[in-house]
DNA sequence: TAAACATGTAATTACATAATTACCTATTTG
DNA sequence: CAAATAGGTAATTATGTAATTACATGTTTA
């Protein structure tokens, strides 16, 4: 199951660059230690575990200690649920309709215009 | 180009489920004027708005104005981007490598039991 | 042209985030 | 065992989010 508190919850932690950069961290290094990560931020020790609170609230990082160390995994699986059931649903206006593509062209076009104006 | 913040401003608007049913919507019905949506929600039409100025700046929707009603069309180009730059990176984990699945289903396991404890 | 309609702005409020410093607990290791 | 190490808690602060009501603006249409 998958509700929508739970895509919530992985969206918002994936809405902060430091979260992500942890990401790649545990991506990189599995099991790589809490003190280890801290020392790659600028920000505090305690705001980088906040960050880790957030990433394992929303099932996108677990952890097992050993010691007095606590070792950090990346869980890649709801990142893989939310592309599955949602992205892809999203990124299909790309392909097939002809209708939609004309449509989304203009809408690029206008936000580019927005953006610069 | 795609910087970091552009890539949160669009995991931020994705974080909120009124603001998925809304592109949810203009996916259905492109072009949908501003008051139709509003009315598919119970909170108020401003709160509405507030949640479309979100999706606007993430370049997840873009709007036309004519005559006195604002037309809003869906631009899904935001989250292909996220999805080819991004997503594939971290649903790849699940191919390949042998030595990450056992650890991520032992990840997996200690996550269901957190949830459920 | 007056009323209805569609949207937009301003001010306000309650709550959540992101960060900090100071302190506490548990585990190695010299 | 004492000191260093790794991590966790608590209290606080500034800022951002999500929602509200009341009012304003511009556009059809009867």
């Amino acid at each position: 199951m998958f509700t929508d508190e739970a895509m919530s919850a992985v969206f918002h932690a994936l809405a902060h660059e430091s979260r992500r950069q942890i990401l790649d961290i545990l991506k990189a290094s599995p099991g790589c230690p809490v003190g280890e990560i801290a020392r790659q931020f600028d920000v505090s020790r305690i705001a980088v575990m906040n960050h880790l609170a957030v990433l394992e609230k929303a099932g996108l990082v677990t952890s097992e200690k050993r010691g007095r160390t606590r070792h950090l995994y990346l869980n890649a699986v709801p990142i893989r649920m939310i592309q599955e059931r949602w992205m892809d649903d999203y990124s299909e206006q790309f392909a097939g309709r002809l209708t939609s593509l004309k449509q989304m062209a203009e809408a690029a076009v206008q936000q580019k215009d927005k953006d610069n104006g």
